[in-house]
DNA sequence: TGCAATAATTGTATAAATGCAACTAAATGA
DNA sequence: TCATTTAGTTGCATTTATACAATTATTGCA
């Protein structure tokens, strides 16, 4: 394995732990900023940067078919996602954010969230080139 | 505020989005791991490192006493935790891991787990930058 | 053509999470 | 002492999440 491999898991696994430890309850959070069930939030992001069959929407969040119908029926009459045809194959339909379904997404960004004493109390510095990278991570959307 | 809390404010955002999107599913494989719902999960943890009352257990996840009731009962009847008279308000109880429950809060680091691609895709400088970093921050536990 | 596999849907069932109302026991304080 | 507050419990109701069976339309292949 490559260093840089290694590194990237050991990065992950720190990162994991922080975040778990510190908020198991992001979902409330989520569900709160958005007015939407987690299952609605999960299935928006999966849709920000890329239009997706039900199928492919339902193997990303771990899910089923039957599911994800349902999930993507209340986000289409909320009026957050519209089905079209697929181009190729009748059978599947591409999912896609509404500009509205794009704003909800966007309120993810809001939601008050204080970062945990071990984060904040870093060293300027580190603080400013943690930010330079992360960004290029860009998981914040 | 200062520039350096703002960072901080800003890094955590992108952090827990990253982990979050990422880990839609952690609760389903914690889940899995302990053999436990997660709401039984996210209390063991809470437990681990110092015994709590009951409501400081409801207060920490976020929910009411009712349900921290619910949750504290489940576990006991699982040999989990314990409950014992608080020594100084014999209102109220404290509550605390037993072995066995301490060996399902361990199964929990088994969980299988590989960095999203954002992360791992960096350049081997920046991985290597934010492990020295993120190193100081601890964590993993 | 006919048959198996796939994408989506509908319907049903169950588990889990969440919130509220009402109650008991103990502590607090006028 | 007596009213009020607090910790915990019991029970109920609702919403969400998850899983599975069965059906329709379409595709791909023998």
């Amino acid at each position: 394995m490559k260093p840089a491999q290694r590194d990237a898991e050991r990065i992950w696994q720190i990162l994991v732990a922080l975040v778990m430890e510190s908020r198991g309850d992001w979902r409330r959070k989520a569900a709160e900023a958005t007015g939407l069930p987690f299952s609605r939030v999960r299935a928006l992001r999966r849709l920000k940067d890329q239009d997706r069959s039900l199928r492919d929407l339902a193997w990303e969040m771990g899910t089923d078919a039957p599911a994800a119908t349902v999930i993507i029926n209340d986000l289409e009459e909320r009026g957050l996602v519209e089905r079209r045809a697929h181009p190729e194959d009748r059978r599947s339909k591409l999912v896609s954010l509404t500009a509205e379904g794009r704003k909800r997404v966007a309120a993810l960004r809001k939601i008050a969230d204080e970062p945990p004493p071990s984060l904040a109390s870093l060293p300027a510095e580190d603080l400013a080139q943690l930010l330079r990278i992360l960004e290029r991570v860009g998981g914040a959307g």
